[in-house]
DNA sequence: GTCTATAACACGATAGAC
DNA sequence: GTCTATCGTGTTATAGAC
């Protein structure tokens, strides 16, 4: 029963948002989207055409990174100063939305109909992070034993980290502000790298204040 | 169609590991599970009293790490051991059962009736990587900025590598033999935690030959 | 645009014959 | 133990009134 002043299209993407994060897109009925958005369970298949859409709407409107990848591409930064900031925007991208990066992981885990939705827009930071480490390594700047490892073990420490992977439990304390997660896993990071100067970034600001709001 | 040497009970169970691990435990039917187990429809319900339960028997029957856990404690090692020994079973064990290791991690991605189960069986083994990086923190062995951020980018390092994230369209080569992963994934872990020397490890064999099989 | 009512179907589970 | 047949429920999606 939230954002009662949006509009109902937008009510039900946020809802379904939400819940799918909890639980995952097939625990998630339509019917409780639209209880949650306080919406007519038709207005589903009114608004987006089915269930299945509105997951694709869902990533057309809060997966932003396609901008992201074109400024930092665009500044042709040094290895270091760009996987730093590569590292940054993605940490601070999780932080905004936990719930869109918990779909993301959670769709990463399995074969689905949707997969194929999100290989592309991953595809394209991971392969971007892979060109600033394969270079770092051609300058002698990172020593590492394989690229493909470091690339896998890289993107697990990063996506892992910052929110509710279930791993509470082990923990002591609550997570830290956005730019003490950056900086710690940059120095967990850049040691696994075998790199041993500070983290370099660029100026501020890689992307626009984040309010996504529907598209369309 | 497979294992058809097998009693019904057991191709049910590698059949419902098979395909939870591929497409995740809602979207896969009992109807499906008992095709694959070429078994009839109403044996799940008989054997395993429910969908639910076979799930529950999955993880009695191909998750023995108490018993792992059990042993290394035993051996009361030194953190840099520690660490290297149980990154060592866990990687080993995720290579062996790639499909048991994939359906934890779906698991740890939402909250489903079924997270209570999981908890459990994953808390020993970082409870015990959060001692051995604690006391290696406290013996000025690692070099870490919080502890509560290397355990989850361990974690992470370890959970990511090896199978498919669906990370393949970003790598260059296959996964490599097992003990490779290994120490690669330390290589980098270590680094992470600011260490040094040379991974260090136990005497081989923690574990006796994984051959699972249904119990009960 | 929003609603009610319902169609059409797939699900998990089980009764009961063999 | 294994089968067929079916029950009851909950699903997504839609037709049609307003």
């Amino acid at each position: 029963m939230v954002r009662e002043e949006e509009h109902v299209k937008t009510r039900i993407l946020y809802a379904a948002k939400k819940l799918i994060a909890q639980k995952g897109f097939e625990a998630t009925t339509v019917r409780e989207i639209c209880r949650e958005a306080d919406a007519n369970l038709s207005l589903v298949s009114y608004y987006y055409g089915g269930k299945e859409h509105v997951f694709e709407a869902l990533l057309d409107a809060f997966i932003p990174m396609g901008e992201i990848i074109d400024r930092l591409r665009a500044l042709k930064l040094e290895p270091v100063a760009g996987v730093c900031s590569l590292t940054r925007e993605i940490v601070r991208f999780r932080a905004a939305d936990p719930e869109i990066s918990q779909i993301i992981h959670q769709e990463m885990t399995r074969r689905t109909p949707r997969t194929g939705m999100m290989q592309q827009r991953k595809l394209l930071i991971w392969r971007l992070m892979r060109e600033y480490m394969e270079e770092g390594g051609r300058q002698n700047l990172f020593r590492f034993r394989s690229l493909d490892a470091v690339c896998v073990y890289v993107a697990g420490s990063i996506l892992f980290g910052g929110f509710g992977t279930s791993f509470e439990p082990v923990l002591e304390s609550e997570p830290p502000d956005v730019e003490t997660q950056v900086s710690d896993v940059l120095c967990y990071i850049l040691g696994g790298l075998g790199y041993g100067g500070e983290p370099e970034f660029t100026p501020e600001r890689i992307w626009p204040a984040h309010e996504p709001g529907a598209r369309s």
